[in-house]
DNA sequence: CCGATTTTCTTGAATGAGTCAAGATCTCAC
DNA sequence: GTGAGATCTTGACTCATTCAAGAAAATCGG
């Protein structure tokens, strides 16, 4: 769990000027993985006190812009942010309730990152995500 | 290019009740490739005349439920409905125009369908949006 | 340390895709 | 042809996200 300042190092790292409300919301991206715009609000007005939330959209716009977190939003849902930024990894996404979990791209064959036919297109990323239903889902069903 | 009697069957084979919006919506779907719901409305009143945006919106609902058209959403985007709802093929987008264009599962090996760890989620379907730029935006840079 | 400069935050309003609701209309099985 | 149930129309509404203008704070050169 990294600590305030190392996040601090984190965004001076990126070049980006040291807030509070940054602060606030890296940590709160880290430590709720998976988290939509709101929960992130409420997270750092618990950690902040007073945060717009208009500030907290700005924030969420740069930590992404500059790498810090990854703005992931599966079909039908919100823009949600994920803290692991510089891997490329993907995503399983339960139809039923939402739950999205972390999966790891099979080491060794890359298979995703190479389309049959790329049209042209100077592709520079595979994004994946895998959709079924989460285990208390399976169960409950 | 399928007609109008084509359209009919498809609803018929989904067991949907055919009306003049599904069969002016089937069209609009098939005729503009990854359109969106605006775009859709337009085509469907150029073909149809008064269609509400509302049925619109239900037929395409119940179209993406039967499986007769597949419902995309990439980060950032509307959402935009593809015909070819059978195949399991995929998606390059165009991270500054937006252009889409197919992408076709490189049969034999289907690596895009295993996770590498599944969380114990019960997986139905991988999706893969590869990210990056099209040829008019390639050039224009 | 201090003011200047530029970025970032606050406040408050606006946008727009998509949804909800109630009643009218149409499809289709019988 | 007729009835039951699905579908369409109209119109209002939600809510995530963005826009705008001014206030406050962070960094940098001195």
């Amino acid at each position: 769990m990294p600590t305030t300042l190392d996040y601090e190092g984190m965004l001076r790292s990126a070049r980006l000027r040291v807030t509070r409300p940054r602060l606030g919301v890296l940590a709160a991206v880290h430590n709720l993985p998976h988290a939509d715009t709101e929960a992130i609000i409420d997270a750092a007005r618990t950690s902040l006190g007073d945060v717009s939330h208009q500030a907290v959209y700005d924030v969420l716009r740069a930590l992404t812009a500059a790498g810090l977190v990854r703005r992931i939003q599966p079909t039908g849902s919100v823009a949600r942010y994920d803290s692991r930024a510089a891997d490329n990894h993907h995503h399983v996404v339960c139809r039923s309730c939402g739950a999205i979990a972390d999966v790891d791209c099979a080491v060794g064959h890359a298979p995703c990152l190479t389309a049959s036919d790329d049209h042209d297109y100077l592709i520079d990323e595979a994004e994946v995500t895998y959709w079924g239903l989460c285990p208390a889902c399976r169960f409950a069903a």
